[in-house]
DNA sequence: ATTAGTGCAAAAGGTTTGCAGACCA
DNA sequence: TGGTCTGCAAACCTTTTGCACTAAT
């Protein structure tokens, strides 16, 4: 069921509030199935996928489809409140903006744990780089594809994983 | 009609001595299919979508479809003489190994135009904020989105695009 | 002769859209 | 009330697959 609410509920609410300014300046209409998405999604951590978003949403409303699902991370998205992402499953996640404003990401390929770094070195040497090639930076993706270095503590995540 | 036959020849001849390798090795079958598919790939410059590719190779052959230039491009993936990207535009993107044997990509939102970079300082950052996290690489995708500096080449290209 | 490969069309999987009815401003 | 939003199902787009047929070993 993974259900992750590991969020504090004032972080949360706050998104909202962003959300609502953002619903209200595009003269958009605050509905409840909006309300309960958003809640939702920003209850979640972590690069939450629709299916995932979808469920929680469900056990909360369980009228809501993949329609409005869709249509309000749409939203989200354009309000700058959340990004997408794609690590290359063929299948979209969205993350609501963390503490740290933009950071990269490491993917374990055994365990599927996620992890979040950020390297001001790294971001300068980009630069440096774009620099060199006539390049101006809008927006960068590192990813880093690997292992774990501790092998038991990934294997008891990947077990878990397929637990569920 | 965007065709971009700029690859020497016996590079091109080469591919496919190694391609052929890889099927015998394979135990698999040479067919004629095959070989138009991988020659007209490797004349191909740059990251090629499976449309772009379909349509060059129909030029030669219109009996082939789009199934058996799916199989192949798994095939040629699997010989390891070409990757497979993701652009994020939901397409993917393949890409017959250049001179270069690891790069990373820089793509113009303009024009959409991508170069490729590689700097051995950025690989060795990653191996140690990696380290540091207790995490082996095994492969990893870097991709700097922006535009061009200089506008008015990349205007052309644009238009250029467009022109199709 | 055997076995793999091709071409077609249909299926799949994720995402978007058209439309009638429901709901917010 | 009027225009937006929802929910459903159908459409879409890229990619994969089943199957009868063709071709390579």
């Amino acid at each position: 069921m993974t259900i992750r609410k590991e969020v504090a509920p004032e972080a949360v609410k706050e998104k909202e509030r962003a959300f609502q300014k953002f619903i209200q300046t595009r003269g958009l209409k605050t509905t409840k199935q909006r309300n309960t998405i958003v809640s939702v999604f920003f209850g979640l951590k972590g690069h939450v996928s629709v299916e995932e978003l979808l469920r929680e949403v469900k056990a909360v409303n369980p009228r809501i489809g993949y329609a409005t699902v869709y249509r309000t991370l749409h939203l989200l998205v354009e309000s700058s409140l959340v990004e997408e992402r794609r690590f290359g499953d063929g299948l979209a996640r969205y993350e609501g903006h963390s503490e740290v404003e933009h950071h990269d990401h490491m993917i374990c390929q055994n365990c599927g744990q996620i992890s979040e770094f950020y390297n001001p070195q790294l971001e300068a040497l980009q630069e440096k780089l774009a620099a060199e090639h006539d390049f101006t930076i809008h927006r960068h993706r590192l990813e880093l594809y690997g292992t774990c270095a501790d092998p038991e503590s990934c294997n008891n995540r990947k077990r878990e994983q397929e637990g569920i």
